[in-house]
DNA sequence: TGTACATCAGTGAACGCGCGTTCACTGATGTAC
DNA sequence: TGTACATCAGTGAACGCGCGTTCACTGATGTAC
């Protein structure tokens, strides 16, 4: 049976959406040419018409985690402009989106992506940082506005605002749910709101 | 050539040292049995005369990280009696920890250990566990003698402690070294301790 | 003290398997004339 | 409107490779007699 044509970018856009998929199902290292090609309705050589080889594909899947990670932002900067208010809203859309999206947790804690090779990891790190970078900048704002506290600087606070959700992620995701990651984010926020807030 | 030969306890342990830095080096995915074998100065067949298979090799180094990270824990309390005090050496004993031996967070953040089976998530999940109860009593001692605030339960402080250093980590190894992951924790932790202490 | 024997760590050839990738092909679709 | 042709997404067979694992073997070591 041979499967319909699609246009490429149609194609590339299912290929990287069914990556996700798998992987979110059962890591990455289940994430193979042929379970890929399976799932798209294809076979295993078909991908090689729209990717030039795997990593190419993985490249794929990190750009769709850093679109989604960065919509977030976008969409909290958009609903509310009071910085903390910004942040509670942020915490609380991270957790969901990694709840909605395990893949995402198994990708930025692969260490298959970290160590294959260089370039995967550097590209890795400009997506949390630059996703730092944006937390940062709404502390900052909150800074020069005079609700968050100026004698630290941004970027230590944006870093443990991720620290609020990232070991509880992995401890929910090592218990295969049964943490409780929204109990947790509320209680942390609580004690990192009022220690940042002036 | 032939290797000389070894008591199983003996080769056990050089076996799961062997495959720690192995890991270290390259990452959970050149774990392979024949590049560990190579380490060990055997042949890949001779693995099986100390391990049923490669699952309990895994299963060994689980264990080793368990007893590295549970150490610090058992250190910091004969040395020190004041909570504070013992999570403050606590944290910069867990930063040298990491940078010494890389290969405990690439396990940790491994999402091949995770997903592989249920058995060896579950195993993580118990080391991770196990240590965060052992700082959830630090905590819970603090909060009885007074110096630790008392109106947040010591699992959300516990987790939060995790999250001084993790997300941090994350950075560092995903820059390839170039993050300051210490400068990071001493700045977190000053924060934390102003936001937990009485 | 010397010999026969059991133990068991180490060997090397062989296995089946799934992996990523290639390549010559097919055949539907859209365009030029 | 009808025909010839170029384009290009999808196919299926084949590849080389490294993987984890098995098994009959070897031969050094320690023990029993």
């Amino acid at each position: 049976m041979r499967a319909p044509k699609q246009d490429t970018a149609v194609r590339q856009e299912q290929i990287a959406q069914a990556a996700l998929e798998l992987v979110a199902e059962d890591g990455l290292k289940s994430l193979s040419v042929a379970s890929l090609a399976e799932r798209v309705g294809l076979v295993p050589s078909g991908l090689y018409r729209h990717f030039k080889d795997k990593e190419a594909i993985v490249d794929a899947v990190l750009d769709l985690i850093e679109r989604r990670l960065l919509a977030n932002v976008t969409a909290v900067c958009e609903e509310e402009s009071e910085p903390l208010v910004c942040l509670r809203q942020l915490l609380e859309r991270h957790v969901w989106l990694i709840c909605d999206n395990t893949a995402i947790p198994k990708v930025v804690f692969s260490d298959q992506i970290f160590t294959s090779d260089r370039a995967k990891a550097a590209r890795l790190y400009q997506i949390i940082s630059g996703y730092l970078r944006k937390v940062g900048g709404l502390i900052e704002g909150g800074q020069r506005a005079g609700s968050i506290r100026d004698d630290v600087d941004p970027e230590t606070l944006s870093v443990m605002f991720l620290g609020l959700i990232q070991p509880a992620a992995i401890l929910w995701h090592a218990s295969g749910g049964t943490f409780d990651l929204l109990h947790h984010a509320d209680r942390a926020w609580h004690v990192y709101a009022e220690s940042i807030s002036l």
